[in-house]
DNA sequence: CAACTTATGTGACCAAGGTCACGGAACCTG
DNA sequence: CAGGTTCCGTGACCTTGGTCACATAAGTTG
């Protein structure tokens, strides 16, 4: 791996102690994904750990009829819980895993972050923060569907999105209908409603956002 | 510990060695629970994690008006991710946790379970498979909530609940329709429905199933 | 700028499921 | 076994959100 990405490892990753870094910059390997490249696909084997080191990547689940919704999103800095649940059985993913923006990862093979539980104190500690993180944003994204209508749904996305790439949020209501199992006449109706109501400014293949608490 | 929990302890978790099995028996505790008690509430802090011996715990999550629905059941062998996760930081719980039947559950302190994970491999590995698990079924939970009108997730739910139980499910439609969050009337006449084409029969407080598969 | 392509707006309509109101069945208890 | 309590069945009605059919707007490209 190239020097600038263990800088960037080291930035991204402060809370890996010095040694780990350095085993990780010598023994994985650096992907890059352009915007849309599928990082994992559903069914399909996990043989490797994934850190995200730049971008923006999402996880969604997706049903036999292609139905999606989007779980959460893994942002720099966080490793995908499931990849690292998943390589210590090499078990099939669960789940879908796609670039939103351009990326870079780091693929850690799973040998190793098995043997790493144990050596480094630090992946351990990282490795049961990303399951619990990832649980509690499942446990958001479940409440959101069971409770919630769907005009709170799409207020929780829309927040959700700032949260990660700031307020312009740069997607046709039919990629948001999409990741929220609806359909794209709905989503043009409550993004109207919320247009009206100020929270929002709709452009052709963009949202302005706001203030979206006063709704 | 009495001895006879300890027999049940190795019946229960043949997976943990007979070293790690010993300290369970001599430094946890272990607690009756009647059915209907709760094991956990939401935003408890949680001190211990939960290995259930016998009987039949019930995961949930609950909103603020009180509404709530089914993650999934604890039988026997196994225990709650969730309490794994949490007493590593000593967090506050985010879900209910509550007897379904008369259960007994073995409470082990905080510290312990921290230091077992790089001294014991099969706790090491027990732990692993049981986020692995529960993070399982919190997706198909997920997914039937996401994907599946409200007949299908009762029958989804039926199946589920046979098979921690047996055929003979003793719910009134009211418990039912809490743990799908949806309402009586509406439970009822799926129910009836599902009678009517004879994959189930109907008793007061009790639901009698014979195939669920044909329909 | 004309012809396309893609995104959005909108009304009409429909189905699932929630709510209300009430009646009746099953069980319990004095 | 009379009266209460809990559970279940059912029709009427309403709301949410999905579907269909088009209209319009905003980019894009020759």
């Amino acid at each position: 791996m190239e020097s600038i990405a263990k800088t960037t490892l080291q930035q991204q990753f402060p809370q890996l102690e010095p040694l780990l870094a350095e085993e990780i910059a010598n023994q994985s390997t650096l992907r890059q994904l352009k915007e849309g490249d599928e990082a994992l696909r559903t069914g399909q084997y996990i043989r490797s750990t994934v850190l995200v080191l730049s971008g923006l990547l999402k996880v969604y689940r997706e049903d036999e009829e292609g139905n999606e919704f989007l779980m959460y999103y893994l942002e720099p800095g966080s490793a995908c819980a499931l990849s690292i649940m998943c390589t210590a059985r090499s078990e099939k993913s669960q789940v879908m895993m796609k670039a939103v923006e351009d990326s870079e990862v780091i693929l850690i093979p799973a040998h190793l972050t098995e043997a790493w539980l144990a050596k480094y104190k630090s992946w351990h500690n990282f490795v049961i923060a990303s399951y619990r993180q990832r649980f509690e944003e499942l446990l958001q994204t479940l409440d959101s569907v069971a409770f919630k209508s769907l005009d709170q749904r799409l207020l929780f996305y829309l927040k959700r999105h700032i949260k990660v790439s700031g307020p312009d949020i740069k997607l046709s209501h039919q990629q948001i209908a999409y990741e929220l199992n609806s359909s794209r006449e709905v989503i043009s109706r409550l993004l109207k409603k919320l247009e009206q109501r100020g929270a929002i400014t709709l452009h052709r293949n963009s949202i302005e956002v706001h203030n979206l608490d006063s709704v």
